[in-house]
DNA sequence: TATTGGTTGCGGAA
DNA sequence: TTCCGCAACCAATA
């Protein structure tokens, strides 16, 4: 009996380093390279146009590549459970290879699909790949329990040694479809926008596809003096035109660029320059472990996403009011530095990471204290390069409820933008209605006299909004909150400990003595 | 149990 | 440019 292989594109839309494709061309009589569109992932209220779009693109790009092949990629519609015991049956198959994925909804999926698999006969290989290291091996390495700390996650990383090299490229000549396969290609094309419920055209100018990662990895690393000193915490978050982080971030959520081809490289520029370089966690190699150190608390910590029922997530009692998520995600507070990156996320699917960490702060403990799972949400809807693992530690880090406690320390939404965009052309640029405000006043608009806000063409509170909170007084107000949250989380913690009596040891103290 | 250090705060003083 | 106050955080380590 010949072999009849599926390679199943979920994340790692790329033919580099991708050993799940490897191993399904191998000896294959046949292979055949699908995507499913799972409808789970496609509510145009839930996900924005422009990370479809950038998927879209992504697919189509695989697709030319595998025809380039001799082959190409079947994009098929459904749910995965009901899609792929059909096509078991129907094409034959005997093998089914996909790439691991660690987030919840993955993990609930294909253990559902290898019952299936297992039941059509279907042999299932399913290597890690997402990632520098296989996550579980980290956990087991760390004791079953993952770090809380970069510094300690990077000597786990340390002790673990060098990630495995990228896997070899695949052949030039992949497999044909197998023959049951073809009859339905021609319905199984990569669609439109359109073609599945969305608007025609995005807003991103960030264009995806494996062929668009390669390139943009190679123009930045091109720089090495640039690689080299690459300070994350010295970014500009203002910059636009040439923006001061490398925007991989898509590319690696989706896969279209390896972590370790991107990690290979690094490393590789970092010895040509005889170790004279930046250091995790600052360095863009630190990038890298940042987003691994996400990935296995997201892999690991129960409700990783949610408040409640996460362990490792301070309890605090954040007041959600509609009307406060939803100014702030249109654009509505009445603060230019915060609606201006909020309409840079809205209209191309990204911003730089310090920024995220205003409009982060600005909604949760900073100003508005709302939930850091609404800002989630909205962060979920409309990045690019939105990351479940990601996403939610940002989120908990930036409202000081997991992995950062100094919560006296808050982003000003008019001074810490003002370091960086001096004159405001990010902000004239992202909020064209404060265009013509002087610099002196584009801040702080509603300070500025009213004949100077009637020859910028803008009242404030007519064409654009007064502040929706006073951040002095709001700020302050809020310190005391996390204040009075962290105390209480104390305390529960001193009770629960020696509460049940499950520890055997004598009672810990209820509180700690703080000394004055 | 005490110490250390933490990717990325602000505003004012020197 | 660097430092201090704010009001005092906490995981990891020794």
């Amino acid at each position: 009996m010949g072999k009849t292989a599926i390679i199943w594109f979920r994340k790692g839309l790329r033919l580099h380093d991708n050993p799940a494709l490897l191993a399904a061309a191998r000896d294959a009589d046949h292979l055949c390279p699908i995507f499913i569109l799972d409808p789970w992932f496609l509510k145009p209220d839930k996900i924005s146009v422009n990370r479809v779009q950038f998927l879209l693109e992504s697919l189509a790009d695989l697709d030319a590549s595998f025809r380039a092949r001799g082959s190409r990629l079947l994009v098929l519609r459904g749910k995965p459970q009901e899609v792929l015991p059909r096509v078991f049956k129907d094409w034959g198959v005997t093998h089914l290879c996909f790439e691991s994925d660690t987030e919840p909804y993955a993990k609930q999926r294909d253990a559902a699909v290898r019952e299936l698999a297992e039941a059509a006969g279907v042999e299932v290989h399913s290597p890690v790949s997402h990632t520098l290291h296989d996550p579980q091996l980290l956990l087991a390495r760390n004791g079953g329990r993952p770090p809380l700390t970069m510094q300690s996650f990077t000597k786990l990383v340390d002790a673990v040694g060098a990630p495995p090299a990228p896997a070899a490229d695949p052949p030039e000549k992949l497999p044909p479809l197998a023959p049951k396969a073809e009859t339905e290609a021609a319905a199984a094309a990569v669609p439109s926008l359109a073609d599945i419920g969305y608007p025609p055209a995005g807003t991103t100018p960030f264009k995806g596809g494996e062929t668009a990662a390669l390139a943009r990895m190679a123009d930045y690393l091109s720089d090495k003096d640039w690689v080299c000193a690459f300070e994350k915490p010295k970014g500009n978050p203002a910059a636009f035109v040439r923006p001061a982080t490398t925007v991989l971030s898509p590319y690696l959520k989706f896969g279209c660029l390896s972590p370790r081809l991107f990690h290979a490289k690094l490393q590789q520029i970092y010895t040509e320059k005889n170790g004279k370089h930046t250091q995790p966690p600052v360095s863009l190699r630190g990038q890298l472990l940042w987003r691994e150190f996400f990935t296995l608390c997201g892999a690991s910590i129960p409700n990783f996403d949610r408040m409640e029922g996460n362990a490792v997530c301070k309890q605090i009692p954040w007041v959600d009011d509609p009307e406060r998520i939803k100014a702030w995600e249109e654009s509505r507070t009445g603060y230019p530095w915060i609606d201006a990156i909020m309409a840079q996320l809205r209209q191309q699917g990204w911003m730089h990471h310090l920024a995220r960490h205003s409009v982060a702060c600005f909604l949760t403990r900073g100003d508005l204290w709302c939930s850091w799972e609404a800002g989630q949400a909205v962060f979920d809807k409309y990045l690019i390069d939105a990351d479940w693992s990601l996403n939610a530690a940002n989120w908990q880090w930036l409202s000081a409820s997991t992995f950062f406690s100094q919560y006296f320390r808050v982003y000003s939404p008019i001074s810490f933008g003002k370091q960086y965009d001096k004159d405001g052309a990010y902000i004239r640029h992202f909020l064209p209605v404060l265009k013509d405000f002087p610099s002196k006043y584009i801040f702080e608009p509603w300070t500025a006299p009213l004949s100077v806000q009637q020859q910028a063409g803008c009242i404030i509170g007519k064409d654009y909004p007064r502040p929706i909170v006073d951040h002095a007084t709001v700020s302050k107000e809020n310190m005391a909150r996390m204040k009075a949250a962290y105390d209480a989380a104390k305390a529960a913690a001193a009770a629960g400990g020696s509460a049940g009596g499950g520890g055997g040891e004598g009672g810990k103290p209820a509180k700690r003595a703080r000394k004055k």
